[in-house]
DNA sequence: GCGCGCATCTGAACGGCGTCAAGATGCATC
DNA sequence: GATGCATCTTGACGCCGTTCAGATGCGCGC
């Protein structure tokens, strides 16, 4: 069968096969969860022999890999719309933390994925992370925007962390079950997202000192 | 072959096979990773046939559950050493973290189980996570005596809650290699932690209000 | 003191997994 | 139109989790 093709150099013989198990990993892990997600159910979502994978991914982990950078540009994209919103900054340092979480909630098994990926990967080239790195870039620039002095490098790079592990913390915490009657108390998630949030100092009040 | 059996009732036939497992597969977990964790592998490490855990355990996740229980004792054990220092309470509070950091750090493949098990086991009955939550009521009681008014439940929960976020985040970015140069301009790892504890609210200042 | 019951362990088997080597298939170029 | 090569399939290997029928040996009732 013909197919129009877009990309140039990519598909030979069955269009954008490499494209096609990357989506077809996303369906089955928002479908199935992160359980289902082996090599071979990939190959057979995406309707190919167990073995075509390994003609354009060297292993299973680096097809996770590419699920994982799937995932750094939706949550980047996520950021830049907060970003656009015409908060005054403070704030919007809480509401990319509330985005943070409600992205973990929103693709649980994605969120997994990129995070495993991102451990295990902690000591690969750089340029595998390029989203993630912009994601967090974008926090450093709200901080800036928040108050922060942008001459007090380390300062600055310890602020960013600590908003990245508050959310990152709170993201995997806010699924727990156990916290679902502290929530209804404080009359809903919202609210105990924020509750949280306002005890994490870089949260609270953008920098301090 | 006979043994003095210290445990009543436990041991029929090879000893205490239970424990035997359980501490197989904690030798294995330290030694070669996450990844070497397989039911038969710790069968193996035993020295029993790939079938026989099938009589201690329902399931492959009911061990890792054993196992998971053994690691909270320890982190259960490690905050209650950093309690009986005679550090004042807010100060108190940031040595908990720096112990709960300084814990995933020595055992990482073990903390990786703890924290699966209890995201995948949220809705189980509360028992199976005793040591989880004696750990947790250590770090409200540090909040309390680091002056947080104990009448206040709701802001209590939500601040012990934050401690946990935080402390959970920075324990997992804390391994994470690009952060490496950071912590050599902070002259040390120890610095590193402090500095990024500094800028989280409840570590700095115990509470706030 | 002895045999029965049962908890415990073994051995073999099943299907699914990741991975690989050898061969079939069809586009792209000469 | 034949050649080359990227692509996909087939079949195989070893390991995994899990199950089941059968062997093993301890404790308890007779």
């Amino acid at each position: 069968m013909r197919e129009s093709a877009a990309a140039e150099t990519r598909p030979y013989h069955h269009g954008d096969l490499r494209r096609a198990l990357v989506e077809a990993a996303c369906r089955l892990l928002e479908t199935e969860g992160p359980g289902a997600l082996s090599l071979r159910a990939v190959a057979r979502e995406a309707g190919v022999s167990p073995a075509a994978p390994y003609h354009h991914f060297k292993d299973k982990s680096e097809l996770l890999d590419a699920v994982a950078h799937e995932g750094w540009e939706k949550l980047d994209a996520a950021f830049e719309r907060v970003r656009g919103r015409d908060t005054d900054p403070p704030h919007l340092v809480r509401e990319l933390g509330v985005a943070y979480v409600r992205f973990a909630q929103a693709h649980p098994a994605l969120y997994r994925v990129m995070y495993d990926c991102s451990r295990d990967k902690a000591d690969m080239p750089a340029h595998v992370h390029e989203n993630e790195e912009s994601a967090y870039r974008r926090v450093k620039e709200t901080l800036i925007a928040a108050g922060a002095d942008p001459a007090d490098e380390v300062g600055l790079e310890l602020a960013t962390i600590a908003c990245w592990c508050a959310g990152h913390g709170l993201a995997e915490m806010a699924s727990f079950k156990q916290f679902e009657p502290l929530k209804e108390a404080l009359g809903g998630e919202e609210a105990f997202l924020r509750g949280v949030l306002e005890h994490l100092g870089v949260f609270a009040s953008g920098l301090r000192r």
